[in-house]
DNA sequence: CTTGATTTAATAATCATACAAAATAACCAA
DNA sequence: TTGGTTATTTTGTATGATTATTAAATCAAG
């Protein structure tokens, strides 16, 4: 809506930070394999890295790129340098959990049951407060741009297209609180959700039965009742763990 | 209580993370110069840096030092840097505004009453669901650290005491919820909080007014009552943001 | 033996320089 | 205009040398 400029082919609409860690540039491999190593638990708090020059041999870069990645490692809580002593693995209570790399990797190494119910928790203490925010201090421009993306689920014709709806749907009741930290949350727990959202999704016969209860949410929203939007909201989340445990209950 | 080891003398009990950024360390400071001048608008989203070279130049540091510090302003969503092109400012939106830099940076350039009002809501939103979440899954030794800070917080005999003490009860029960997302999203809001938690203190003349209120948190997480616990926590947030603006405005 | 100051040595931190890779922009040909 | 090719700019990577920091070893005094 804001900052569509002109014609503009096939902007990457979603993918919006490419999370330099996916792949080329080799500090960012550096990022991802180190991260994931720490993550996964191979390389231990308290434990001391080898030092950079052996590190980096190993590792197959030089030096500089070895230390690019480390300066965001580090940023991340995950290492801390010092002279002498050498780079040394952080406790993990100074981990930045909520930092999307750390989530992504938590996402592929350990996609147990508990860590989804961690994720589906914080869903369901931020989204039906954010929809009671919107209800009350929503402008009408953000009230459509729910409808429009309410619309958009109605619309949708395969499970893709119901799936981007989705999204679009969430953020812009997030939007609606007019709290970026707020949207900031949601975003990187989204995303990390996004990976088993998939199997909620495949598992439901038909990928429209959420429609109803997101309906309620913009009902709500519209005639500006903070309560119901929560209650709605509330409800819709609590059936999405419902159906993300019963895939993951399957599959196991 | 778990991690004081022997005599050790003066450990500093908070500060976990010094915050690379603040430190004299060359990259560290590129990191925060740059990144000021990014939150305060000196640098407008889109805009190009001037290369690494004159940047270099201008800051009084190496390129290595340069780039070391970019990478880590880039992990943080602030720039994005792509050959032949340069480093450019990202879209706000990119930003991660739960960057614990980021709201540090907010903080001191922007103390308006807007952003204190958007972290007062997130405390709102976490804290009590928090609070049910600990009275419904604590185990006892969880329970036990809850007891203790609240202990410390009837002890307190000055200022300093008693916001450490307060800062613990919080810390430990969000800790209860075992669910470490939640508790590195509370530490990263409360430390941005924790910069105009001294006026708020301050403004009320006996620092123990909020003692109570903290009693009845305990008594219901003590009783497995996450209703109760819910709402006591509840009340307590909200008269913590009644005393911030109070604050802010005696000021103002 | 203990204590405190001093030296030593290992490591990260920084710098300077060179070269490689990527991608925009300019150019040229059809 | 269109399509491909070349030039050129900027970041990306590599290497080696130097400096700063600091834990640990050493030494000197009490």
């Amino acid at each position: 809506m804001t900052k569509r400029s002109a014609p503009s082919p096939r902007i990457p609409l979603r993918r919006p930070s490419a999370s330099i860690t996916s792949s080329r540039s080799l500090y960012g491999h550096v990022v991802h394999e180190l991260g994931r190593r720490i993550i996964e638990g191979g390389i231990k708090p308290g434990e001391l890295l080898p030092r950079e020059e052996l590190l980096a041999e190993e590792l197959r870069v030089s030096r500089t790129a070895l230390r690019e990645g480390m300066k965001v490692l580090s940023a991340k809580g995950l290492v801390e340098s010092r002279p002498k002593v050498g780079t040394r693995v952080r406790d993990a209570r100074a981990w930045h959990q909520l930092d999307a790399d750390i989530l992504a990797w938590r996402c592929e190494l350990m996609p147990t049951e508990d860590f989804v119910r961690k994720l589906a928790d914080m869903r369901e203490v931020i989204e039906p407060s954010a929809a009671a925010a919107a209800a009350k201090y929503r402008t009408y421009e953000q009230l459509q741009s729910i409808e429009q993306a309410y619309a958009a689920m109605e619309a949708a014709i395969d499970l893709d297209e119901w799936t981007d709806a989705d999204l679009a749907f969430h953020e812009a009741v997030l939007s609606a609180t007019n709290n970026e930290l707020m949207v900031s949350l949601f975003s990187v727990i989204e995303s990390a959700l996004a990976t088993f959202f998939a199997l909620s999704a495949r598992t439901a016969r038909n990928f429209k039965d959420a429609l109803p209860l997101h309906g309620e949410v913009l009902d709500a929203i519209r005639r500006s009742e903070p309560d119901a939007a929560r209650r709605a909201m509330l409800a819709m989340v609590e059936e999405s763990r419902t159906n993300m445990q019963k895939a993951s209950s399957a599959r196991g």
